[in-house]
Formats: structure tokens, C-alpha cells, sequence
DNA sequence: AAAGATATGCAACAAGGTTTCATGATAAAT
DNA sequence: ATTTATCATGAAACCTTGTTGCATATCTTT
């Protein structure tokens, strides 16, 4: 929580209250990644206040000064994630559900370099039925 | 073009003259990888009088029987991608921009099995800044 | 050619996210 | 501690992307 306090000031941005209780909510769903309107919902509960426009203007904040990552595995709905190390994720077709996958899984190995270009980000998403929905018992 | 018209058969669609339009279109943009209004502007530009939602009907329906594909790489839009075999994408931060990047450049290695769940598409989307973003001409 | 089933166009709607603007809170400088 | 300049917030309006309901039109099969 300290280091927020940092981040934000070096960034030149205010310490609100709003802004740590979002970025509260968002660590709080661990393994889960929120939508922001699943973390205006948990930020609700403890700042009834706070509104849904705030709530995105804090959660673009806090990717821009990398406090959080927004994962891209829908084209109709942004995804947050709290977690700051190396992972990747398994989306199921089905249910949806977001699981994620440990960098140690597997190995992306560059055959021939990406020329020219300046890679901030690998991102890899698999996508396929997960144990609930692979067995027929869809949930 | 024969082959889109076994598919659509074989799913019991009907072969419509916007059906093989709206393929077309997605063809055309090689190497480009169009949203729904990029298409729909497209096929206007043959058939003016397709409507916007006949397009979203069509694409959905085309991603379906596999004709083409939705590649995800944004979190508020969809992209369609008429190439079919597989390959993996670039972003550009900067420019938005969308670059393919050949199957062959990259290897990905399972060092452990995914238990349980069932492996549809493996998306591997690598985000950064392209040349003309990289030397700082902005585009 | 007729019948049945599916697709289309239009307009209304919905979800997710953004913007404007007046007000309120923060941080730096007295 | 107070003041002041700046930045952030809440509320409501708005925008973009995509979806749906329904009457009409078009396919396909007989």
C-alpha cells in the first residue's frame, strides 16, 4: 500500500481514498479478474459513494503507472488483474471463466527476433473448455 | 468461394447474395484485420443496400462455421481475420496497429500438460511499438 | 410455381465506457 | 494553520459497439 502512495506521487497524482479503496477491491479477487463493474460493486461496499465513472478513471490510472494489468481476453469487456508477475490465461469457450495459467507452464521461444520492433507485453491466451465444461456438466 | 457454399450447406445456412458479399469483403483486406464497421463499409461499397446488422449476423455466422476468425485483441471492438491457418499478432500501443506474425517465428512449448481442460485455439498476442512508433514518428 | 423456413432491413434497444461540468478534496506555499 | 492552485470526484448526458423484435423479402425444396 505504501508503494501505491509512491507510484502515484511520482506520477504526480493524488492519494484519494477513492484511488486505494479501488485498488483494495481489485487485489481482493484473488485468482478472479474483475470487470470494473465487479469492482465498483466490492468498492460499493465500503465507499457506498463512489461512482462508476471514478471507478474507470482510477482503474485506467492505475494500469498507466502499471499498479495493475489489464488482461485482453474479450473483445466486449475489459478484464483487470492484480496479480504484477509473468502468468498467462485459459478463458473457457463455455462458461467463460478465466483461469490462470503459470508462466512455468509453458516456454514461448523466439525462432527468429521480431525486427524493427519493441516488445513491451507477450501476451497468451488459451482458449477451450475447462473441467466443469469438458464433462458435459456445463455451470 | 465453392467451399463457403458447401459450409453454409452443411450448417443448413441459406447461400445469400450478403452472405458471399461480406466474405468477400473480409478477404479483400489482406494482411489487415477489419472491424465490423471496416466491413460494412466495404460491402457498401458493392451492395449498398446491406445494413449494418445483416453484417453483424453475417460475421457471427461465418466465425461459426470457421470460414473466418475473431481475433481478440482489443477490449472494445472486434476484429475478423479471413486467414485461416495459424499465426499470431502484433499491436502496436501506439498506433493501434495489427501485424501478423508467422507461426514459424515463434514456438511454443508446453513444459507441463493443461489437466483437465480442453484446448480449442491457442492465441498468442504480442504487444509493443511498431517501427514507425519505435523511432518516434508518430503515425 | 407454391409452401415453408430462414434471412434481411429497419428501428429501437442494450451494454460498456467516456465526457462535461460544477463542486469538493488534496498538496504546496505561505 | 490558512490559503490557494490544482487535480479528482459525482452526476448526468452522451457515444460506440453490438443486439433484438418484427414485418417483409428471399431461398430452397417439393
Amino acid at each position: 500500500m505504501h508503494e501505491v502512495i509512491q507510484k502515484l506521487k511520482a506520477a504526480g497524482l493524488k492519494i484519494t481514498p477513492q484511488r486505494l479503496a479501488v485498488l483494495e477491491a481489485v487485489k481482493s479477487f484473488h485468482g478472479y479478474h474483475p470487470t470494473a463493474e465487479d469492482v465498483y460493486k466490492k468498492v460499493k461496499e465500503k465507499y457506498p459513494a463512489i461512482s462508476l465513472s471514478t471507478v474507470y478513471r482510477v482503474l485506467d490510472k492505475l494500469v498507466e503507472i502499471g499498479e495493475i494489468k489489464e488482461i485482453v481476453v474479450s473483445s466486449s469487456e475489459r478484464r483487470y488483474d492484480a496479480r504484477k508477475d509473468a502468468h498467462y490465461h485459459f478463458v473457457c469457450k463455455n462458461c467463460k471463466k478465466i483461469y490462470d495459467i503459470p508462466k512455468e507452464m509453458v516456454e514461448i521461444v523466439w525462432k527468429k527476433p521480431l525486427e524493427g520492433k519493441k516488445i513491451l507485453n507477450q501476451n497468451f491466451v488459451v482458449v477451450g473448455l475447462c473441467e466443469n465444461c469438458y464433462t458435459g456438466n456445463e455451470e
